[in-house]
DNA sequence: ATAGGTTTTGTCAAGCTTTTGTACAT
DNA sequence: ATGTACAAAAGCTTGACAAAACCTAT
């Protein structure tokens, strides 16, 4: 392999050796090898790498820019940040109230991955760690409002004609009491994705109205979803007679209270996709007997 | 849907400023919109309607007769369906479980009429008719629960950027305890398509939370919402102090429960509409002084 | 991504950068990001922006309300824009060779409006037209090739897990020689948002590749897809040999060329959407005997 | 229709900072 | 080769200005 000094390099690219050096301190664009003498040793790709800043240059893109493109445009689509930073971003936006940048993350972060990967990565998790920042006193409660509020929008958004098709229904609902529906409906999307039709009904639902809506639907799967353990031990009884006629699942910490064994219901513990996953498992099991 | 000023409307339609203003002044014909400033903004609608104002006195109709002409044309122009017979559609599908169906019939809406009537002939009074029909137990709750998914769904999709922009900030809560929000998303996209910035804190928002939130985002308006009129009484102390540093308006049937002064807070007992054009005017001339 | 400073911005808009940064402090048009020394940093969607603006100037709109609808069209108020709009603005994207834009314009669509929707009044007929310029001798070899490599990317995006699930199983090809399978994806898509699992073989299948795929999976429905119709000649064979063992359905101009009769495949001419409520049907009521 | 006042909007300037190619000393 | 320096170019903010377009009232 070619193996080119910075005065060769200068020739090629057409760039002053000075140049080369400034780009090299300042923005990382070379990351030469050293010769026992201490000269800079070039690769092809880094002249290659040079010529891509110059593309940039010449299109009018400043060079802190042009080079930031030109390094990622060798990485491939290693482009995307960590969900950890997407995250972050996406919190600082909510943080501020500031709508329209958060829906910009969100935006971006669609265009890229999966449904499964922003719920499971990115929704759920800021969602988690905000209940923790408002249990800490570092979050208020205008905050959680409102980050509830655009999330959900943008979840709704996505369930649009979640009810369309010839998949197995699925009718989800918050025991009586529960407002949070964010996770039931991210639950939702899930199924969504993996072929079920969504009957939503939302926070707070008595269970006699779950039972009714059953009753004429006939669903495969009725999900009951509840944030706090404690909305389960009331409605124990109106539960087992659902379970009675209907396959039930139990989602959220009401699925840890306890109160409900694992042979009457099922316990809904881990993250969505994998338990989306497994009941559309189940659900096909069953129909094939 | 553009918006013009006079000297825009005078190019496109062949008539002076100073006679449009006549024609508004004398007979009524138009009523444009007024921006911050005080300019007259109109619609294409507004435009069409100079046009036929032109062709009757072109036929030699007399300009008061013309304009009462150009007025009554514009009455009979509803080829579309009337809005009973679509909140009827909407209804059944919602009834069905139909989400798909109720869907359909919303695009449908959408493609042909403006979000005001979306929302002050369909959307609004379906919630009303609904809340009727559950009361003297014709509907079940899970139909309510459901309608109110996919209707809350919708509406937080067209409500996705309302952050944006630089027009006035309006926050906007329900009371502590009230959990129906659909009325105050509603009055939300009103105000939004009138050039305001949105920060929505939703259902079921502690006072200090609202408080909170508009100490960093000094708001030109904050709205309170709630559907039953027994939610203001806990909180009356609250709201007070908090309209003692904001414009504070009271929705729904809390703005009728009779314990607040309507020289403390602005009450909203209208149509979405015409109340939100009405604050809008009252910021406007605010700002004014 | 690109990403440009002020000066270049100004260069590819021909707005001043005094003006864009007036713009950005009178309406709010623009909310760039910033370097670390405080630089204005504009992405693609920004230009796209300013384009707008300076689109709804030329046409008479004056500055403040021009912004306004600037903002809006890209918030996706499709209460304005009708799908030829929306279609023109992709058009506009993809004919500059603007990816970001053209996503932007998917991104807010989605958001507001189903699948069926976007693929049956914008994608697909953007396509359409898209073919027609080319054979006109408007538009390139090189804008096609963009295009399609844009929107196939978009389309397999949201194809994401589409063979994931419990749904009746599609097997989709295009015939062999054929090398266009946006319009196949897009049906898979439908089928899809319907609830079917769909396995996808791509373009220039041959039919024995089919065969043996449809052996082991036993799927409902085979669909064999061909925008030229020449294609379906010289496999009649072969495709009646399959249609012995599956239900077999040929889409685009190949479902026209008469070769074969609607007793032996089913021919699908209609939109997308209605098509794949058509197949879905058939199926379900196949299930129910 | 005119007069007199206001709003809107594109443009410019002053004073200061950031960026970036090039140069110079070690 | 390294490190520092420097100066031109490009940006930023604040504030202001003037022409065009609009307002109301007479």
């Amino acid at each position: 392999m070619t193996v080119l000094r910075i005065g060769e390099l200068s020739k090629r690219s057409g760039v002053s050796p000075e140049l080369l050096r400034a780009w090299e301190r300042r923005y990382g664009l070379l990351r030469p090898t050293r010769s026992r003498g201490g000269l800079r040793l070039y690769s092809p790709a880094d002249l290659e790498r040079v010529r891509r800043m110059r593309q940039h240059l010449d299109g009018g893109v400043a060079a802190a820019e042009a080079a930031a493109l030109a390094l990622q445009d060798e990485a491939g689509d290693h482009t995307s940040a960590s969900p950890e930073a997407i995250r972050a971003q996406l919190a600082g936006a909510l943080d501020r109230f500031d709508e329209p940048g958060a829906q910009t993350v969100l935006d971006r972060l669609l265009a890229v991955t999966s449904l499964d990967t922003l719920l499971g990565a990115v929704v759920l998790p800021y969602l988690h760690e905000l209940g923790d920042r408002w249990e800490r006193g570092e979050a208020s409660v205008a905050q959680e409002h409102f980050a509830s509020g655009v999330l959900r929008g943008r979840l709704l958004g996505l369930a649009r004609g979640w009810g369309l098709g010839v998949g197995p229904v699925a009718v989800l609902a918050c025991l009586p009491g529960e407002q949070h529906d964010l996770g039931l409906i991210a639950f939702g999307l899930a199924l969504r994705s993996r072929g079920w039709r969504i009957v939503y009904l939302g926070p707070d639902a008595p269970l006699d109205t779950v039972a009714e809506a059953s009753r004429g639907l006939q669903p495969s799967l009725v999900v009951l979803h509840a944030v706090s353990g404690e909305r389960m031990q009331p409605v124990v009884a109106q539960v087992r007679a659902l379970a009675l006629h209907h396959r039930v699942a139990v989602g959220g910490a009401a699925a840890e209270s306890g109160v409900l064994d694992a042979d009457e219901v099922l316990f809904l513990a881990g993250d969505v996709a994998s338990e989306a996953a497994l009941v559309t498992t189940l659900v096909q099991e069953g129909a094939a007997t």
